[in-house]
DNA sequence: CTTGACACGTGACGC
DNA sequence: TGCGTCACGTGTCAA
């Protein structure tokens, strides 16, 4: 087998007469090495077809985007499940662009997990309902609130539901003439929310 | 770069001189298409410190994996967090869903007094929540409406709120892999609250 | 007979 | 100097 000579002239690359063996070993060696890899990556790439290399490669490709795309989509929709039920809440409250509130709006919220805040109010009474994540203290800590906005609380319960969200309902009930509306109501727990979370 | 005569002294496989230059060409692209996807893929696999073909292929399997396991991870949590929910309150018009309803709909409404019914379910979790005239034997009814339809009560509380207002919070688990839509629970208490008042 | 894919040996380049 | 990587041309096998 004689190979037509390359032209470059350069005649004088200086093969090692022994040496040369263990270049044709560990290009080998290489080679097996990419083979391997390459029979790796199809078979965690599920559903290919042609097996020859381009194909894996592109297949491999077109899946490393899509996998990217869905974690990219499920990333988005846990965020806007939650920006969702804060929009149910808002609906509630949502006046609050008033003017006694932050001027820094639009990117004020890493809103990681806003609780759900339904207040209503009939004659003294006022009933407070909170749907949100299960962390240590928030009983604490809405209870207090509540009660630093004088209203007197009545009754409370806390229920667990699934695995790490607690449903908690208030009732209290107002200092006499004084009486709050439940949308300042909303808006204070909110805020003592963000603050807390 | 044209190799001139190559005199073909083998005797195995002699090929035509153009045809051989096919062959060459051919090979080539093939080398090309190989290396132009080596290219892509390594430009879309974050994070990638060595650019030789066998630790781009290396580092892509790592990198499929983790973002196999990412997709795995993002959806149980995205099924943990999703939470159904439906309120049904007076005037207001569910979904309509299926024709299993009665249809003698229009003016039959003397529906002053219907409660408000709103249920959410998050895994095997059922929360079911109640806001309703005070009456006799409504927290009974609502409960035996509820464990008639294969769910097991884990938790409830009654509320009084106002004079003459309850707010019944109940956290109920389905049995095995019996599972209803939460518009068709809620849909089941009103015709039970219709039928009871 | 053509086409495409593959592994091999080999020269070249960079550290 | 050697070691690792690469691209190339080539022979071979299968569709």
């Amino acid at each position: 087998m004689i190979k037509t000579r390359p032209f470059s002239s350069m005649a004088t690359t200086t093969r090692s007469p022994s040496h040369a063996q263990d270049h044709i070993l560990a290009e080998r060696k290489r080679r097996e090495k990419l083979s391997q890899r390459f029979i790796a990556l199809s078979s965690i790439v599920p559903g290919l077809k042609k097996m020859d290399k381009a194909s894996v490669l592109g297949d491999a490709i077109k899946y490393v985007k899509h996998l990217q795309e869905k974690i990219k989509q499920l990333e988005e929709q846990t965020k806007k499940r939650t920006v969702e039920s804060v929009v149910l809440v808002k609906r509630y409250h949502l006046p609050a662009a008033d003017d006694d509130d932050d001027h820094s709006n639009s990117s004020s919220n890493d809103d990681a997990e806003l609780p759900e805040i339904e207040a209503r109010a009939s004659e003294r009474d006022v009933m407070i309902r909170i749907h949100c994540e299960k962390q240590p203290g928030v009983l604490a800590k809405v209870l207090s609130e509540v009660e630093s906005l004088r209203l007197s609380i009545v009754n409370s319960s806390v229920l667990p539901f699934g695995n790490s969200t607690l449903d908690i309902t208030i009732v209290a009930q107002m200092d006499g003439e004084f009486s709050m509306k439940v949308i300042e109501l909303v808006k204070n727990l909110r805020l003592a929310f963000l603050k807390f979370m």
